[in-house]
DNA sequence: TGAATATATGAACGAGTGCTCAGATGAGCA
DNA sequence: TGCTCATCTGAGCACTCGTTCATATATTCA
């Protein structure tokens, strides 16, 4: 049997481990993209404002002083969850209103929310009303 | 009834809307911890790191050469890994084993995969063996 | 003990990220 | 048309992150 990865004079390498796992393995592209998945909700202001929108549509300013942020930084975000389709907007003479494109990011930050009340308190109270 | 957050003389802010949400916001700790938990898996070698390790322990440079990446490298990750207690190792003399620490980690993998499978094929692919 | 080897560590560098600030855009209204 | 206001945008900057390289630590074996 060929194996898909050979020693090539390594030391150290069990060649049966690598070969069953690489065999299975996620590929540079797919890692990338699971990653950047994630790297959405990898920043605390963005978390706030998906969170926010989780119970309703809100415009700029609302959510801006909801998470205590500027309306620049806040429209800034917007922007990086517009692009990747995580948030919608409808209009309404000069204010938009923002609210989340679909369930599945919300599933994940409440998933999120699961993982961390294994070891705080304070997660499972929020799990409660979303 | 007195607002928890009044107009302060800013403009545009829906002040019910506004206070409603705030009234159930994370903290800014809170989303931090939860911004934090995201960021773990926010890196396409650390993803591969915990997806190989899913799927049977495996030593340093075996990651290495699963991921295709230096053992430096690993090594770090390994230990950004080890200091949220995501991962756990055995010593066998001078190899180390690693392994998932725990089940939790491995479920916000799997969403994160349910979720990218929305809009990947290849996605569900991995959601099998897994 | 000393050589070999598996892993860990720290410094340094380049790339990326999030904020602020200043200014642009675009809708409503006088 | 010109003013006001909600939002957007781009440049600049500080900070973070992931890698590499050199070196340290620790364990086995001769």
């Amino acid at each position: 049997m060929v194996m898909q990865f050979d020693r090539c004079g390594l030391p150290c390498i069990h060649e049966e481990a690598v070969a069953d796992v690489s065999g299975r393995m996620l590929s540079g592209e797919e890692a990338q993209a699971l990653a950047d998945t994630f790297k959405t909700l990898a920043d605390p202001n963005r978390v706030r404002i998906i969170f926010a929108l989780m119970h309703r549509e809100l415009c700029v300013c609302d959510l801006a002083a909801v998470i205590g942020a500027s309306d620049s930084t806040v429209s800034h975000q917007l922007r990086m969850l517009r692009t990747q389709k995580l948030v919608k907007f409808r209009r309404e003479g000069k204010i938009l209103y923002y609210s989340l494109a679909d369930q599945h990011i919300d599933t994940l930050l409440k998933q999120g929310l699961e993982h961390i009340s294994h070891s705080k308190e304070w997660a499972a109270r929020f799990l409660e009303f979303i």
